[in-house]
DNA sequence: AGCATATTAGAACGATCGTGCTATTTATTC
DNA sequence: GAATAAATAGCACGATCGTTCTAATATGCT
C-alpha cells in the first residue's frame, strides 16, 4: 500500500481530500442527471454550504472538477460492477457476473440518473477535449474488459473459439445501454430482463456442442 | 393536400414560416451536437443574423423552440429513414429496410452529431417536463415501428412466429444505438457492420426451417 | 506556544442566459 | 395609397455562469 500525501500518518483523511470527496460524491450524482456541463460550481457549494471560491480552488478550473468526476464515477463503477465480477471463477461464469452485475448495477441506480457513463459520453462525443478523450479511453477500457472476458471463456472451452470477442463485447454492450437507456426514459424495467435474455440467446449459440448436450445452457441458475 | 394558413395560394411558405423553418434547421443541427439544452436563443440568433428578441417572439419560449426542433427532427428523421424503407416489399425485407436506413443514417450523419433522439433522450431522460414527454413518446412510436415491422415479417412467414416482436425491437434498436455511440464516440465506423452482422445473426436463427434450406437467409444481397 | 502552510470565505468582474416591453419595419387588405 | 396586421429589431432586466483576487481561518510542524 502506497502512502499518499493525501493519507496522514494515522490513516485519516487531511482536511481539503476530505471535502474533495464530498465534492466529487454529490458532483458524481449530480452529473449523472444533469450531464457533466451541467454541473455548476455554486450549485455544488450552495449545496454543501460551501463557498464558490472554496469549491473552485478545489479544483482550479471547471474542466479539472469534471475530469475528477469522471475519475470518482470510475472508482465507484469499478467497485460495484467489476471487482464483484471479478471474483467469480474465469470463462463464462465471470463473463456472466459482469453481465449480472453490470444490469444490477444500472437497475439500482448507482447512479441517480443511470450510468454516468452512458449520459457523459452521450454528452461529451461532439465535444473535442480532454473530457471526451478521457471518456472515450475509459469506454474502451471497458469494452477490452468484456473482450477479455469473452476471450477467457473460449479460452476455457465455455464459449466455440470462433466468434470474435471485440464483435461480441459490443454486443452486449449495446444491449448493457439498450437496458439501462429504456429503463431511464421509459421507466421500463423489463428492460433489464430483455438483455439478458438476448445475452443468454447469443451466449447459448456460442455453446460447444459437448457443454449443450450435458446442460443446455452453462449457467444452471438461468432459466 | 391540406391547405395550412401558413402556405399561400401559390404554394410558397409566408414569410413567418420561412424564417421558421431557418431557425429550425440550425436549431436541429445544433442541438445534435451540443444538446437541447445547450441550444441558446441569442445564439441561433447571431448565427442567423436575427435578432435575439425576434426569434425568440417566433417561439414564445425556449421549451416551445426545443419542442419544435424535436418535431422538426422527427420530420426528418421520417424522410430519410421511415419513408425509404416503407418503399421496400412487407415483411422481412421492409424490416431489413429500415435496419439499413436507419445505419444508413446514423453513418451519413444527417444530423451533425450523430442521431438526434439518442442524443436528445439522453440527456432529458432524468429531466420530466413535456420535452422528455414528447421524446419518449416518439420513441415508443419508433419502438413499435420495429416491432410492428418484425411482426408483419412473422405474418408473411419469413421469420419464425416464436418470436417477440418487442423483444426484438429491443435488441435491434439497441444495436442501432450502440453503433450510432460508438461512430460518434470513438469515430468507429465498423461498428456499423458490427451492428448488421449482429442482427443478421439474430434474424438468421429466427429464419424458418424451408427457407432455410432454400437460401440460408431470405436476403441474396447480404453476404 | 508560535510559525508556516493549506484551506475556505467574500466580493467583484465580464459574459451569457431567458425573457419582457416598446418601437420599427414589412406584408396584406381595403 | 392608407389602414391594419404580422414579423422583426432594440434595449434593458435580473439571474447565473466561470473565474480572479484578497482576506480570513483552520491545520500541521517544530
Amino acid at each position: 500500500m502506497v502512502l499518499e500525501k493525501s493519507v496522514s500518518a494515522d490513516g485519516r483523511l487531511e482536511r481539503g481530500e476530505r471535502t474533495r470527496r464530498q465534492i466529487l460524491d454529490l458532483a458524481v450524482d449530480l452529473a449523472s442527471v444533469q450531464g457533466l456541463e451541467g454541473l455548476s460550481i455554486g450549485g455544488l457549494a450552495s449545496k454543501l454550504s460551501l463557498s464558490k471560491s472554496g469549491l473552485f480552488a478545489s479544483f482550479g478550473s471547471k474542466e479539472e472538477l469534471q475530469l475528477a468526476t469522471i475519475e470518482h464515477a470510475r472508482q465507484i463503477f469499478i467497485d460495484a460492477v467489476v471487482r464483484k465480477a471479478m471474483m467469480a471463477p474465469r470463462g463464462l461464469p465471470r463473463l456472466w457476473a459482469l453481465c449480472d452485475s453490470w444490469l444490477e448495477y444500472a437497475g439500482r441506480k448507482v447512479f441517480r440518473g443511470g450510468c454516468f457513463f452512458a449520459a457523459a459520453s452521450a454528452e461529451f462525443d461532439s465535444h473535442p477535449g480532454r473530457i471526451r478523450d478521457r471518456l472515450a479511453a475509459l469506454m474502451e477500457e471497458w469494452l477490452t474488459t468484456l473482450a477479455v472476458a469473452v476471450r477467457k471463456a473460449q479460452e476455457a472451452g465455455h464459449l466455440r473459439a470462433d466468434a470474435d470477442p471485440a464483435q461480441l463485447a459490443f454486443e452486449i454492450h449495446s444491449l448493457f445501454f439498450g437496458a439501462n437507456w429504456a429503463y431511464q426514459l421509459h421507466g421500463d424495467s423489463k428492460a433489464f430482463d430483455r438483455a439478458r435474455e438476448a445475452i443468454r440467446h447469443r451466449l447459448a449459440a456460442l455453446t460447444p456442442e459437448v457443454t449443450r448436450k450435458v446442460g443446455g445452457r452453462a449457467r444452471s441458475s438461468r432459466s
